[in-house]
Order: structure tokens, then C-alpha cells, then sequence
DNA sequence: ACCCCTCGAGTTCT
DNA sequence: CTCGAGGGGT
């Protein structure tokens, strides 16, 4: 679409100009994608110069009209912008952690139970270094190099095609030969600490950003919008793995790791093949000690079993290979000061202290905060303010006090002394519950409940979390703000302030909304207008009813009338509703008691019929009862073949059939793959009845 | 009266 | 991710 470079930013009204915008920033990024990605731009530079210097001054004129995705805002460090999303063919998995000697010992163990091998017969290994960066994948047809993904969660990454084609690592065609025509090449992009150090050094004297850590740098580099930008960062890559490939093209992990590096791909030097769990342990030793001079991070060492076939037999537990382990090096540890300890107050008024710490380094993270749990804790671990204490990094992500040093303890330093009132403006009494035996709760509690603001404002941010309505354009600091303006007080707010265009009126004028913000928010609240009974319940934040139970429930109810009407009739006391309510899978005592207080409070009943009013609740299917598995319970064992576990429980789940793990006489039916062990031997003993992975299949398919 | 498993709830930083 | 508690089986 071509600019109109005849009239003045200034002559433009305010949608004009944001129509205008809004063709720019797609004109220009489809320029950045021909001219990066396929290098044959279509427009000369000069031309290309006139569309971003439009695109300025017209943002100069309308600054409220700034987009988010704004060409002006994407040289240099862009802020997290978007990438088409790629689905990997092979999910790229997570992998089990090995912590200790012993259970690297298991580890081998275990492989060879699951082989049945005899214990003479050794098994082959790699050992190679697990290495703190971002995993990739890379895919090449015939040899070349068409597309570069991130991992993502797994299953979907984000396609940084162009900024991988600006490593020097990466060979955009393969060399050599015997490589299949289509492989999907697995490897980690990372930094040297040389190469991270001076980088930092230059970009501080330069005042441009820096970055915490080598893996942040890593992210940061490889998800630039400009690939010019990834082009200057001193990127490394080594590939350990691969994902689809049309035909096979190794019989060990060994020779595939040859046959990349043949190809044109740097391998780790340190990799090493070695047999049994002491050549395991010899390798972790060597490389831990090699650790400081390897020039770069890595956290732990990554055995697999070398032989393919052996690996397609060991097959995956849910989402981890069970051919493979990390043995992770020692979590880095840290000392510091504890400051203080703030009481926190959650969405049910559970009170958690939290460690104010003096900032700390620990595993390339600023550390200042770290959960103490609970009351309890603080006194196991004996800390007390002004002590030093002890920090890591839990599994290398959350932080954790470990415990003072007594040695440190300034003088007069007391045991803390857990408040015995809520830090909410109410000041209520704290508590601590009983549970249905009888003990006292870990837990202390507010007691202020819906009355107590700090608990409201949980329930609010809790109302529109991801996993609950999941409200776009309505983040944390949206809600803070709403709040404060008094604008919220529960959740079907929300919703109205959706309708009030004097409240919206009210939002444009105010700074840094403009009429593309407020439409946004006004579509995102809109769009979650209509939703499933089991969200719904799931928002509302009943105590202990989080998503598997809100499922349960909307499984068992069906509508929302046929849910509201059984939490009344609980609430009043209804023995048959109770005992309906009770008969649902996972459902007892606690969860009827929290359901039947919630519904006892008519400011409750209020709250929910108010927001019942402002949507669309949809129906959630009751399990099937026409299908040979309905109202079944089954278990699966041994490895499967056809399907995933995954696959396996969604289709029995679907069919009206309840999944369990272990075999008792509850369960109707098992599911028998090769390998099959203990619970085969159960269901033997038991007299269940026992199918094979073919005959579940034929029984279940007919019904679909 | 136990024991195992599942679920809920709370948490850090970028 | 980790802890504690509830659910349900033995």
C-alpha cells in the first residue's frame, strides 16, 4: 500500500493517522522479512527509509498512537515481539535430573530392568556437557537450511529463521554427504563468558542495555526482530540431538554426534562414550573439574544411552525420556543478609513470610526475595533478621533459604515472632485451622475474608490469571489501577466497566491510554464474555477447588443452573445434594464444606448471580455413558506402542473411562504394554482383566 | 490407623 | 518447583 506522503502528520485526524500506522508497521516488517530472510528486498533503501521516516513523524504528531509493534521501536533491542509460531513435528522434551551418585546408579539400573539385560552385558553411554543456553532447531531439506526454531514449551517454538542464518556456527548447507533429505538438527545456542564479559564491558561504556546472565544474552540475541542486530553477537552453537528426519542415519548416539560434526556442525569436544555407571561417574568428575576452564557455563552432564534401537525401546515416561538423564552439578549457593521478613497475604489469607534479602548474586540472578514458607519453617531453620543466611536456587530457578550461620549472628538477634495480626488494614485476629483429624494447620490465616482488601485484590488478579478468564489487555498493573480508582469491587466489574462509556471516556483521557488501548481492552473483556462452566468455576476461587476439581464439578453439573442450584441446596444443608455432591470422583468433605461456606454468604450469592448476569456460561459435556469403558476405571502399564500416555488417558478420559496409576480392585481393566511389571502381577492376582494394547484399541475404536 | 497419589496454593525473575 | 493437605484405598 503506498504512503501519502502529500498530506501533513499534522492535517491527519487521529484514526487517520493510527489507519496509517497500522499499514506502515505491516508494510515495513514484510520488508525486514524479504529483505532478511529471503534477501531480495523489493523496495531500493531510499524507499525503504521513507516509509520509516513516515512512520516517525507521524508518531511524533500522534504519540498516544505508538504501536507495540512499531517499526520505530524494533532496531536495537526490541522489546519481545512477535514470531510466527512453529510446531516441532518431534516434540523437543524436557529431560529427568540425577542429583546424586546414587541416583545415577539407578538411572543405569533402571535401563537395564527395563531392557532386561544381563548384568554382565555392559551398556554404552554418551556423557556430554549439559550447557546453559537455548535449545534450537534447526531443519534442512536437501542439505540446506530452511527453518530455525526456538524450543518454546516443547511443543511450539518461535521461528527465528533469519537470526540463526547470521551465526557462523550454523551451516546454511550441510557438507559432506549421506545426510537424509529432510533432518531436523538439535542443538544449544550459547555465549562464552569472554565473549559475554566484553560485550557487557561495551554496551555499559556505550549506555546501551547489558544482560544479567549468559542464557538471558543467549534468549535476548537469537529473538531480535533484526537480524543485523543477532548478525553482531557473538553466538555459539553446538548440536547434540536432532528431531524428524526422514530415514535414519546412525545406529548410536555416538556416531550420530560424528556424522553432524562431518556435516559441518561443532560438537562438544568434551563429549566422551564410556560403559556403566562408573564411566557415568568418571565423566561427571572430569568435566567438573574441567567446569572453570571450558570458557563456558554449563550446568550438569547429560548420559544417554548410545544405542538407538535401545532408545526406541526405553521409550518416554510422560514428558522425559527414560533413556536419558542430567546429572546436574551442585546448585550454586550464596550468602547474604536476611533484612527483614514481610508477611504476605494470599487469596485464601494464608499468611506467607517472605525473606527480604540483601541483593545477592546467585546462579547469574539478582536474588532480593525468597519464600520462608510458613512459621514453622523459620523456626526448623532457626533464622532471624540480621542473620546470614544461606541462598540457592532451587532446581536453578526459585530461590531458597537454606538456613543461617550461627557464627554471624549479630548480637541480640531474636527468634522471629510471627505476627498475631493480619498486616491487612482490618488487623484481624490470625488463625490457625484444624484439619479433619484434628492437627493444627501449618498455615496461619487472615480471618478477614471477602471484608479484607489485600485478599479481594488476590481474588481479582486470581479471576483473571491465565488459567482462569484470562483476560487480555488486563494485567496486574491495569487491575491495581482500576482498583485504586475504585472501579472494581468484584469480579462482574469487570464486565461493566466494559459497557461504561463514561468510565471509558474517563480511561482515553487519561495518559498513556489512547482510544487503541481502551478499544483493546474493551475487545479482550469482551471476548471472555462467553465461557466454560469449569473456567467459571475455577475464577470464582473456592477453597480447595482449583482446576481439576472445578472440572469435576462442571463434569458433574453440566450448566450452570444445575451448579449454582446444587451449591445452594449444599449450603443449606441438603443431605441428597450433599450426598450427590460427595459421589463426584475427588470430592469429600473439605471441598463440600468450603463449597456450602462460600454459598452460605449471601454477599457471595450476590457477587456470582451478578456476574452469571453479565455472561454466557457454556455447558460442559458429561462423561459418556454409551461407550463399553463408560464409568470404567483403567490402568495403563508397560510401554505402549500406538499411542502416548498422554494420547491414551485424553481417549479413555473421553470415552467416559477414569485413568488411575495403580491396580487395586477398584479397577476394571488394565492395559498391558511389553515390559509390564508389578501391576501386572496385580491385576493377575486380582482377577482383573487384562488387555493388550491392540485388543483396548479394537474394544474402544468401534465408538470412536 | 496408615499410605500413596493427586491436587491446591504459593513463589522468583526476566 | 515444592510443600502440605485432602481423597480414597488397604
Amino acid at each position: 500500500m503506498p504512503v501519502d506522503p502529500t498530506r501533513e502528520p499534522a492535517d491527519l485526524t487521529e484514526a487517520e493517522a493510527a489507519d496509517e500506522l497500522e499499514r506502515l508497521a505491516l508494510e515495513i516488517s514484510e520488508h525486514d522479512r524479504l529483505y532478511y530472510a529471503d534477501e531480495a528486498p523489493t523496495v531500493s533503501d531510499a524507499e525503504y527509509d521513507a516509509l520509516k521516516r513516515r512512520n516517525t513523524a507521524l508518531e511524533t504528531r500522534f504519540p498516544q498512537l505508538v504501536r507495540p509493534d512499531s517499526p520505530s521501536l524494533r532496531v536495537g533491542s526490541a522489546p519481545s515481539a512477535k514470531f510466527a509460531p512453529v510446531l516441532h513435528g518431534v516434540p523437543m522434551l524436557s529431560i529427568d535430573n540425577a542429583f546424586s551418585d546414587e541416583d545415577v546408579q539407578e538411572f543405569e539400573a533402571r535401563v537395564r530392568r527395563f531392557l532386561r539385560l544381563d548384568p554382565a552385558e555392559p551398556i554404552a553411554f554418551t556423557a556430554e556437557p549439559k550447557i546453559d543456553g537455548l535449545s534450537a532447531n534447526l531443519r534442512y531439506e536437501h542439505g540446506r537450511l530452511v527453518q530455525g526454531a526456538t524450543r518454546g514449551d516443547g511443543r511450539t517454538g518461535e521461528d527465528v529463521t533469519e537470526n540463526f542464518r547470521t551465526l557462523a556456527d550454523i551451516p546454511r548447507k550441510l557438507s559432506g554427504s549421506g545426510w537424509p533429505d529432510v533432518i531436523e538438527v538439535r542443538g544449544e545456542v550459547f555465549v562464552r563468558n569472554d565473549d559475554f564479559a566484553a560485550f557487557n564491558a561495551a554496551a555499559e561504556a556505550a549506555g546501551g542495555r547489558t544482560y544479567a546472565n549468559p542464557r538471558n544474552f543467549a534468549s535476548g540475541s537469537l529473538r531480535q526482530i533484526d537480524a543485523a542486530v543477532t548478525a553482531q553477537r557473538p553466538l555459539r552453537f553446538f548440536a547434540y540431538a536432532w528431531g524428524f528426519v526422514s530415514a535414519p542415519f546412525a545406529e548410536t548416539q555416538w556416531e550420530a554426534l560424528q556424522a553432524l560434526k562431518a556435516w559441518g556442525f561443532p560438537i562438544s569436544a568434551e563429549a566422551r562414550r564410556v560403559h556403566g555407571a562408573a564411566g557415568l561417574l568418571a565423566a561427571y568428575r572430569d568435566l567438573q573439574a574441567a567446569r572453570p576452564n571450558l570458557g563456558y557455563d554449563i550446568d550438569g552432564v547429560v548420559y544417554k544411552v548410545d544405542r538407538l534401537d535401545w532408545q526406541q525401546r526405553l521409550g518416554f515416561v510422560s514428558r522425559a525420556p527414560r533413556w536419558a538423564t542430567a546429572h546436574k552439578f551442585p546448585a550454586e549457593q550464596a550468602r547474604t543478609i536476611l533484612e527483614g521478613i514481610d508477611i504476605q497475604v494470599g487469596r485464601t489469607g494464608s499468611l506467607t513470610p517472605v525473606a527480604r534479602l540483601k541483593p545477592v548474586t546467585v546462579g547469574g540472578v539478582v536474588v532480593k526475595n525468597a519464600t520462608l514458607h510458613n512459621a514453622d519453617e523459620i523456626e526448623r531453620k532457626d533464622v532471624r533478621i540480621g542473620d546470614t543466611v544461606l541462598i540457592q536456587r532451587a532446581g536453578d530457578v526459585i530461590p531458597q533459604v537454606l538456613g543461617a550461620i550461627p557464627e554471624a549472628r549479630p548480637e541480640g538477634a531474636e527468634p522471629f515472632e510471627f505476627p498475631h495480626v493480619c498486616p491487612c488494614p482490618l488487623k484481624t485476629s490470625v488463625v490457625r485451622e484444624t484439619t479433619h483429624s484434628g492437627a493444627e494447620t501449618v498455615v496461619r490465616r487472615c480471618t478477614g475474608e471477602f471484608a479484607c482488601p489485600f485478599q479481594k485484590h488476590e481474588h481479582l488478579k486470581h479471576f483473571v490469571s491465565r488459567r482462569a478468564f484470562d483476560i487480555e489487555g488486563l494485567g496486574e498493573k491495569q487491575l491495581q489501577a482500576f482498583s485504586d480508582l475504585g472501579w472494581l469491587t468484584e469480579p462482574a466489574d469487570i464486565f461493566r466497566l466494559a459497557r461504561d462509556e463514561a468510565k471509558l471516556d474517563e480511561l482515553r483521557a487519561r495518559e498513556g491510554y489512547g482510544e487503541t488501548s481502551v478499544r483493546n481492552l474493551v475487545a479482550g473483556i469482551d471476548a471472555r464474555r462467553t465461557i466454560p462452566l469449569d473456567r467459571f468455576i475455577y475464577a470464582l476461587g473456592l477453597r480447595h477447588v482449583g482446576e481439576a476439581t472445578a472440572l469435576t464439578l462442571a463434569r458433574g453439573y453440566g450448566t450452570v443452573e444445575h451448579f449454582l442450584a446444587a451449591a445452594d441446596a449444599v449450603a443449606a444443608g441438603d443431605e441428597a445434594a450433599i450426598a450427590e455432591m460427595d459421589a463426584l470422583d475427588q470430592i469429600g468433605d473439605a471441598v463440600i464444606q468450603a463449597i456450602a461456606a462460600y454459598f452460605a454468604e449471601d454477599h457471595n450469592r450476590r457477587l456470582v448471580a451478578n456476574l452469571v448476569e453479565q455472561l454466557t456460561i457454556q455447558e460442559v459435556e458429561r462423561p459418556r455413558t454409551d461407550t463399553p469403558v463408560a464409568g470404567k476405571t483403567v490402568v495403563f502399564t508397560g510401554a505402549l506402542e500406538r499411542m502416548t500416555r498422554d494420547e491414551a488417558k485424553a481417549q479413555a478420559e473421553g470415552l467416559g473411562a477414569k485413568v488411575a496409576s495403580s491396580v487395586s480392585k477398584k479397577t476394571d481393566l488394565v492395559v498391558a504394554g511389553p515390559g509390564a511389571g508389578s501391576k501386572l502381577k496385580t491385576a493377575a492376582e486380582l482377577g482383573i482383566q487384562v488387555l493388550t494394547e491392540d485388543e483396548w484399541l479394537a474394544l474402544v475404536r468401534p465408538t470412536g
